[in-house]
DNA sequence: ACAAAAGTGTTGAAGATACACCCATGA
DNA sequence: TCATGGGTGTATCTTCAACACTTTTGT
């Protein structure tokens, strides 16, 4: 057993796994077992282990506690406050996760004990998972705005009218359908497939995919998202 | 002495102090006495204590490393490479710190075994730090786009030519001048003393200082600093 | 008188916003 | 035929970029 000269913070990663499903925002939480706070939800999270980095520690979280793999993934905000975790000092980095609608539908049921919350009506959380995630959503209406990280939420295949219901709901606001049409294809990093959908009863919609390789041109010459 | 279950990363903190001499971007860099890197310049840090948060700790390792208090302060990004310290394990939370240029000139000397280095010409630094180094650099560019955070580089009075000077620092590009003032007095978020500089063999320039005040309310009324 | 930075407005281009109707499909 | 979301263009306003000369001071 490991001895040290003083004491040590125990350290973990925590994961906001944000998911889509076509109206409204979602997290993934899962449920305590073990005190504290059992019973009550919270983000899933893991320790860190020896030789590991911070980044595959998130990622085994996700997809241990979530049944999840290949999310997009980014380091948010590490807290650190020294009575967040009522057992002993646990500083935690946090990281949030994207998680696409067609993997999201595939694990509807993620992993046992863990559930998807629309944000807007989520339980309260265990700890400071609160904060956490109001950090997440925080970064994330950023960010949405000027990279788009909003394709990591959608089906490789979508179309305009998925595209902007997910921006109004992580802005929580409503956008103009045209202006919205217009500046998106204007970027160039949408690329139109010969494909539509079917059985709605209504006119069918093009179906599109980010074109990655538009985006890094677009990238170089001068960056202007801002939806 | 303290002993645990199974081992644990060390916790430190590292700070990416920023100063402006008026013409160019400074970093404050302290030089290794100890193994390993003995005699190579890093950034200054300090080892998490017990009970203490992660912020505080940044702002002790200001305080002792580099002479400085009350700067502001922002989490930069947590580094945790296992092999990022040759001797074990640290786990890094990164700050970035910007010092105004009158405390800036009245530690001229900051502490024993430490230096400010303009950041075009540092020396190279130890463990990582020179990716610590290239987030702050980039998060600062960032931020300072949408933020009013240049301010905190500048003495409390400044005259517009200095805060050009400061932006075009940051951004390394030049700014035109009379867009530069238009866009900056529009927000309102400065305020015009009746003071001007005196001594120079030119003609005197306006003091001006920052309006929290102004900011506020113009944050509230949508914010929009591109500068 | 000259050097050096301060200060000051206008114009044209580009981008943002506001806005209303027809289309294709399934029920 | 009706309900539903898909798809389209224009006119106006605001914002951004480019640009050159006069002013004040110290030497």
């Amino acid at each position: 057993m490991p001895t040290y000269d003083y004491p040590r913070a125990a350290l973990a990663v925590d994961c906001v796994i944000f998911g889509f499903d076509g109206k409204v925002l979602h997290v993934l939480l899962t449920q305590r077992t073990t005190p504290p706070f059992v019973g009550a939800w919270a983000l899933p999270g893991t320790y860190l282990h020896e030789n590991e980095n911070l980044e595959s520690a998130a990622l085994r979280a996700l997809e241990s506690k979530a049944g999840l793999k290949n999310a997009f993934l980014e380091q948010l905000y590490t807290f650190g406050a020294p009575t967040r975790d009522p057992r002993e000092r646990i500083v935690s980095v946090a990281y949030y996760a994207l998680i696409s609608t067609d993997r999201w539908q595939r694990t509807g049921k993620p992993a046992p004990g863990a559930a998807w919350f629309p944000v807007a009506t989520r339980p309260d959380l265990a700890f400071d998972h609160e904060s956490i995630l109001t950090v997440a959503l925080e970064r994330l209406r950023a960010k949405v705005r000027y990279a788009p990280i909003g394709f990591e939420l959608l089906p490789a295949k979508f179309t305009l009218g998925q595209l902007q219901s997910l921006y109004e709901a992580i802005l929580g606001a409503p956008l103009d359908k045209r202006n919205f049409r217009k500046k998106i294809l204007a970027t160039g990093i949408l690329e139109r497939l010969d494909e539509r959908t079917q059985g709605a009863s209504h006119r069918p919609a093009q179906f599109y995919r980010f074109d990655s390789k538009a985006y890094k041109k677009f990238c170089q010459a001068g960056f202007n998202f801002e939806v």
